[in-house]
RNA sequence: GGGCGAAUAGCUCAGCUGGUUAGAGCGCCAGUCUUACACACUGGAAGUCGGGGGUUCGAGUCCCUCUUCGCCCACCA
């Protein structure tokens, strides 16, 4: 907005800076949380927090104190990460990498001429930075390399800028790389700074804050006149320019490299020399290394945990001090007239020393530095007696994005850990990326994003939310279309209408001036199609719980030691939810069900309504996580038991155990035989509205009585009339179907039946049964198998073979009557 | 330079500790306004699981290697 109105915060100044964005974070900072309500995150909106509110800063506050009382905070004089546009230092993750082609200058610097010396000798160094070499204070080689032995002592000429700068050994110098000589910048190179230091060599910063040449520390005429001020870009160029112009440049050979930009304005960053706060890392990142290998604390998907512990093995320390307005001021104040300093948590009046005028530091802490006390400083840390302190720390869960496991996530661990002894969550999980089909992330900048509000907006909360639970692996990213964003939020919202829509037949099944079901399902009275839908909603239970996980053991501070056990598979989970609704519910159940519901006697309806209601209302309780706002408006609806107020704060669906298995399993032959006609009436082309005739042999009296007491469904499912089997029907007049249990289904099809068509159907299909089967058989057959294969793999395969040779045997009677000899 | 991930049906993706004839959604083909739903219903076609090698009775799944894409980390000037 200043930058709209042509302002900037220097000529704003510090106050008036800081006012306008308290005006500005005022005005927007309510969108995160609009955004997070319509999506339907559920928490608690009363305890919202802010970092920079009187409480929370005191805790940032208290924080540095103790890490500077510890010594874990220190003021460091070193080169830094710094963004020449942000005029701020940056710590090392805010440094970002980018790889680009950028080009290898060969420079010649000539050796200082010894009297008596034969011909003039140079030095050839090379540098994707030719502008920094006005800040070469030496030039190193390696101690072992036995070219360069001879010039150790001596001194080179600094082309342009004219200064004599030594020829020093150094391990640092990689007699591999280019000539073996590197230029040494220590206040423009964190490499070069250390060598700086290790040789005593001074340290001329030879840039302006704001990226344009010029000489800060010192004025020793190192940045020619014309110079001044250039952009270190440009002046690269000119540099380039006027050393060919010597005779001084070598050569300039193409060289990817990665070159660290700031994270919030792209800015390629500038090494540099400069003071700066810093957190010794080391003390704080071991116990965070070891909470993790203790399994205190985990992360989720797995591979992460490599990565974070990587990183806390390599930690280095952090710059937290940033030449910034907008953030928690560093607490420590100096007076200039005695050079007392110190940390302190109040503001002093006067110096304690000499009652002299104090001055605070005028830069900011690092955003992170506040946010990695969030889940102490929110509960009321620093005191420890606080109420919600002692409830809610620690912590159980995060989920949150990877880009932020260190920025956030390993820090909010080490605070944690550091000041109250704890980690403040067990389980992380780092979700996906939404990214666009190029797989960049989402931005502003590119205008590839999708606004979340908009999906909303056009879908439903509950489609955007199903989209992105059901249709991820864990951890894995999101890829968006936005050019096309109904392929991928539609069939969310067709799911939603398909609930929609079984909640009305459902309410209008339950008729006028009848009573509501009682919600007792008594066994004696449900038929094989209920037994069934009830099975199914235990293995829907049982696959949607398996996916989530079992619950932490009570009391635990820990999760088991079985990872996997952890779960976490939502799309897993949804899937096996969205299947029970959809394919058995919807489609089986609740048609099944429409003739007793709309006919029958009232005995009947009732039963049906009250599994019918049963089924739905778990129905809805296992998609309320994933779809809140439809299954709580339906919830509300239907008469289903009422254990809670809202569907939100209901009971999780538990297994029954109410159904006989026996009667599901004689419902799924029936479902079975159903299909079967089906499947003949297209392959045939029998009009929908032609009815059916269809005969059955079954394998088994508990087959014999299910094909009899489901005559009725199989006629209104599949418009089939079944009929007792007549014995010997003509082949080329009949098509059987073997069923799962051995039964036998024949559609007679007088008339219809293209025999050679038929005939080589079959054929084809044999052929590929006998295929399969010779597999099989050779697996059996194996010796290291039937030995070496578990006892019910073995079995599984045993069984399967039977069904094959059954299977085959009928198509063998089938072919040879339809085909002929 | 190091590490990680991805590569499975036309498209977007699932496939956990190796073990049914590898699945879903969308799309496609055929049919259907069947009194909840055409944002639907019924039936169907479609994959040598990126290439090669290995371990194993058995590999989409484990190991090695190659190719392509992506991400993270990194002090080769």
């Amino acid at each position: 907005q200043l930058a709209d109105e042509g302002v900037t915060r220097q000529d704003l100044g510090r106050e008036k800076f800081i006012e306008r964005t308290a005006e500005f974070v005022e005005k927007t900072g309510g969108t995160i949380l609009r955004q997070l309500r319509a999506m339907g995150a559920s928490a608690d909106w009363s305890r919202t927090a802010y970092t920079l509110t009187p409480e929370l800063s005191a805790a940032v506050r208290e924080a540095f104190v103790r890490l500077y009382e510890d010594g874990l905070i220190y003021r460091g004089h070193r080169v830094i990460h710094w963004c020449p546009r942000c005029l701020t230092s940056l710590s090392d993750e805010e440094a970002e990498h980018a790889e680009e082609d950028g080009k290898l200058y060969h420079i010649s610097y000539p050796v200082e001429e010894r009297a008596g010396e034969g011909p003039r000798r140079a030095l050839t160094v090379a540098t994707t930075r030719p502008e920094t070499m006005l800040g070469d204070v030496a030039v190193a080689v390696n101690p072992d390399d036995d070219r360069y032995r001879d010039l150790v002592g001596r001194f080179v000429l600094l082309p342009i800028a004219g200064t004599r700068i030594p020829i020093i050994a150094d391990e640092y110098a990689d007699p591999a790389f280019g000539t073996g000589v590197v230029k040494i910048t220590p206040a423009h190179d964190a490499n070069d700074f250390e060598v700086g230091k290790r040789h005593g060599l001074p340290m001329p910063v030879i840039m302006t804050p704001e990226g344009t040449m010029g000489e800060v520390t010192d004025a020793s005429g190192r940045v020619p006149v014309e110079l001044r001020e250039v952009d270190r870009f440009e002046a690269r160029k000119r540099i380039v320019a006027m050393l060919e112009a010597q005779g001084r440049l070598v050569k300039v050979e193409p060289h990817r490299h990665s070159v660290r930009h700031c994270y919030r304005c792209d800015t390629v960053v500038e090494p540099r020399l400069s003071d700066q706060w810093f957190v010794r890392m080391k003390p704080l990142a071991d116990p965070a290394l070891v909470a993790f290998r203790e399994g205190r604390v985990r992360l989720l998907p797995e591979r992460w945990e490599a990565v974070y512990v990587n990183w806390l093995e390599g930690i280095r320390d952090w710059n937290i001090s940033r030449q910034l307005w907008w953030g928690h001021r560093v607490p420590v104040f100096y007076c200039d007239a005695c050079g007392w300093k110190d940390a302190l948590r109040e503001d002093p009046a006067r110096c304690p020393q000499c009652r002299g005028v104090v001055r605070q530091d005028d830069d900011v802490l690092d955003t992170w530095f506040s946010s990695w006390l969030w889940p102490i400083s929110t509960l009321g840390w620093p005191d420890e007696q606080s109420r919600d302190l002692r409830t809610f720390f620690p912590g159980d869960f995060l989920a949150t994005a990877p880009e932020i496991l260190f920025f956030w996530v390993a820090r909010m661990i080490m605070s944690g850990l550091h000041f109250m002894g704890d980690v403040p969550f067990h389980t992380v999980y780092l979700h996906g990326t939404a990214r666009d089909m190029q797989h960049r992330k989402m931005s502003k900048s590119l205008g590839n994003g999708i606004d979340p509000l908009a999906i909303v907006q056009l879908y439903g909360a509950d489609a955007l939310r199903w989209t992105i639970v059901a249709g991820l692996g864990m951890g894995a990213d999101a890829m968006f279309d936005h050019n096309d964003i109904e392929k991928t939020f539609a069939p969310g919202r067709n799911f939603a209408t398909k609930l929609w829509n079984i909640s009305r037949f459902l309410l209008s099944s339950l008729g006028e001036g009848e009573p509501l079901p009682s919600g007792e399902l008594s066994p004696a009275r449900l038929t094989r199609a209920d037994h069934w839908i009830l099975a199914r909603l235990d293995a829907a239970i049982a696959e949607c719980d398996a996916a989530l996980g079992p619950p932490r053991p009570e009391g635990s501070g820990r999760w088991e030691p079985s990872r996997r056990a952890l779960g976490l598979r939502l799309n897993e989970y949804a899937e096996s939810a969205r299947r029970f609704v959809w394919n058995e519910l919807a489609d089986w159940y609740l048609e099944a069900a429409k003739p007793r519901l709309s006919g029958g006697d009232a005995d009947d309806r009732e039963v049906a309504r009250s599994v019918l209601v049963h089924a739905f209302d778990a129905a809805l309780r296992l998609l309320h996580p994933i779809m809140p706002f439809i299954t709580e408006t339906l919830w509300q609806r239907i008469p289903a038991p009422r254990d809670a107020d809202f569907l939100a704060r209901a009971q999780w669906p538990l297994r029954g155990e109410r159904h006989a298995a026996n009667a599901a399993r004689e419902f799924d032959l029936v479902r079975e035989a159903i299909v079967a006609v089906r499947q003949v009436r297209s392959d045939y082309k029998i009009a929908p509205g032609t009815r059916m005739a269809a005969s059955v042999r079954p394998a088994s009296p508990s087959a014999r009585a299910a094909f009899d007491g489901e005559r009725g469904l199989v006629g209104w499912l599949a418009r089939a009339d079944l009929t007792a089997a007549a014995e010997g029907t003509d082949a080329t007049a009949v098509a059987p179907v073997l069923l799962s249990d051995g039964s036998e289904l024949l559609v007679p099809l007088a008339g219809l039946i293209d025999v050679a068509k038929e005939c080589a159907r079959v054929r084809g299909e044999l052929a590929g049964l006998e295929k399969q089967l010779a597999a099989l058989e050779a697996r059996l057959a194996n010796e290291g198998f039937v030995s070496r294969a578990p006892a019910n793999v073995v079995e599984a395969e045993r069984q399967k073979l039977s069904d094959w040779k059954a299977r085959r045997e009928q198509l063998v009677a089938r072919v040879r009557s339809l085909c002929g000899a």
